[in-house]
DNA sequence: CTGAAAGCGCTAACAT
DNA sequence: ATGTTAGCGCTTTCAG
């Protein structure tokens, strides 16, 4: 009591010896009522009683730390991602929600690598599975093959999402081929044929699929693709509406499409603000159809391929979980390798049949 | 190279004891060439060579646990709050953005701890500053005087937008009852009268100062509030939507209010798909304002009050630094206690004068 | 039923 | 310049 210092908030936190003392008994009798289920060797209840008291006079509180140093778990989940680049990622938002909430329904707290780019993530990376964290999750990660040799060999990993699959590293990822396909052979059945892809970066599979799947409608539909008809650049809406500007410029004086495929939500909104900017309606004059169904969709009220990106996290979590508690036990199990989770399309308000006249690009 | 598991990836990790056995030196001679700058006491290059080759050869990764427990310092922030009710909560995307940024930029990591409500976060957060996070941040807490009995006495804890003033707690927020002046201000100002206020819940001081902002924008105005002005309900699209329709049917057969100020940008767009539920137009037959300026407004093309959330993340996490840095040198700095910040009108495409004619409550 | 001892991996202080 | 010792707070044998 004669140490009140001015902050009145900042002391040293009690220690299972504190309590000890404090209760007549040794620390290990302390830790012992303290942590009911864990030991074996059980206390007499005047014992228990005298601990308990002591504990909660002296407000003690575990520290996990020591904890986490004593029996190598520190019941904490390390997600790996870029959380936001130019614009805050919704796409993220969503995973993360699902990853947060099964952890937390499992006593699993997540901490939050904020990678800037994957490019030198490695270097991170490898430095994350320190310890303070039992097992890494990566949230659409751009590796290659080499990760197999930077990803940490005594942590398992799991991946949502990744454009690579790594050997060992189980992944979890929705339909984008399919869910492509679904979208634009809706398109092609609502009558649209001058369809336009803006799609995802480069170096991204989940882009590539989804243009595969694109073109894959195109040709079950026995449809021949109208020409240069896949523009590409960031997942985010400025990605998509400069990628459009760029390729509306390039196409000036000829037909405008009549439908456009965007890659995610962020880039059918930068294609939407776009083509408001230049007094174009959506879908009068041209129908959208995004992808992920993330908020973005319903407060714009766009049509969209939904992907059950909270689901994705969850999965992932459970997954890595059961890699976790298998090592501890000296297992080798490894989980699945893969596993691709359905898309569905979900129509709001930016679908339409095609115009009767066409329109020119100005 | 015996015992190659099964799975491959999952192996012991090697410790600075295996580094100095393998370098012929000690463990802590190991510990001072990896760790430059923090040993004094200096290596000769030889057995630097030495150590160094032997890290790399086990790859060899600092424990940040141990580390942690020797030093009392892990380097990472806790951030407690509400990521996710019913819906995905942009308002904490964007604050855990500045947040993380601003953490990653000063070598910090968060982890996040996703309460389930604050009426119970108690029982979790006395359990999170337990060694393995240094500081707290609590992100839209609904607390209490009592908190301060409950919160860790021995681990700073700074809040954004908290609902109650904690004594050594620094809270920073944005103006919420200025920023409603100002959104309900532009409303009269553009000729509205009958405007009605979707409010965020009882009980949360935000809340309370945005509905008096409201009236006092009416009071100066010298203008008599409408009667049975405001409803209050969740911070969701679903709260808002619903609070409007009880308003609604409680009012049926009455004048249609001519404009709507909400308490957030998620309630607003919950009111205007109640609204084109109704078959009315925004803004024609009803202007809206939000507030937050999140993903959501930008999406939904809607005008709303833009508050800095990024900026009071970055502020919170630097607050926070300062008073862990403070408390580790044994100092009592407490820091400031307040920090409000402005906020600034965004219009989009949700506002617009009266209509010419009174609409009437179906 | 309870205490003593050792160790998790690292760092800091003190010897050499 | 390098090694030794001790200890961070907790857990887990192993004795008593």
């Amino acid at each position: 009591m004669s140490d009140t210092p001015t902050s009145g908030r900042v002391r040293r936190a009690a220690t299972l010896a504190d309590v000890g003392r404090e209760a007549g008994v040794s620390a290990m009798a302390a830790s012992a009522v303290l942590n009911a289920p864990t030991t074996s060797t059980r206390i007499s209840g005047e014992t228990r009683e005298r601990v308990l008291a002591a504990a909660q006079k002296l407000n003690y509180r575990p520290n996990q730390t020591a904890r986490g140093l004593a029996d190598r778990r520190m019941n904490t989940l390390g997600l790996v991602g870029i959380l936001a680049g130019d614009e805050p990622n919704l796409y993220f938002l969503e995973v993360f929600n699902g990853i947060s909430q099964e952890a937390a329904s499992r006593g699993q707290n997540v901490t939050v690598f904020n990678v800037g780019s994957w490019q030198d993530a490695y270097h991170q990376v490898r430095m994350y599975c320190d310890g303070r964290v039992d097992g890494l999750i990566l949230l659409a990660p751009i590796i290659d093959a080499p990760a197999s040799e930077w990803l940490p060999e005594h942590a398992p990993v799991v991946a949502v999402h990744p454009n690579y699959q790594v050997p060992g590293v189980p992944n979890f990822r929705s339909d984008d081929e399919g869910g492509a396909f679904l979208a634009v052979s809706h398109l092609l059945q609502l009558g649209h044929r001058r369809i336009l892809h803006v799609g995802g970066p480069e170096g991204s599979v989940g882009a590539d699929l989804r243009l595969q799947g694109y073109e894959r409608a195109f040709r079950e539909a026995g449809i021949e693709l109208p020409p240069d008809h896949a523009v590409r650049g960031a997942y985010t809406a400025a990605g998509g509406s400069g990628a459009l500007e760029d390729w509306l410029q390039l196409h000036r004086g000829k037909r405008l499409p009549e439908a456009i495929f965007a890659a995610s939500d962020a880039i059918a909104l930068g294609c939407i603000e776009r083509l408001q900017a230049r007094g174009l309606r959506v879908p009068e004059d041209v129908s959208i159809v995004g992808f992920d169904n993330t908020l973005y969709a319903r407060a714009a009220r766009l049509s969209t391929m939904a992907q059950p990106l909270g689901k994705l996290g969850r999965l992932a979590v459970q997954a890595l979980l059961k890699l976790i508690d298998a090592r501890r036990i000296g297992g080798s199990y490894t989980g699945v390798e893969e596993e691709v989770l359905p898309t569905e399309l979900i129509d709001r308000s930016t679908l339409a049949g095609p115009r009767r006249s066409d329109l020119l690009i100005a």
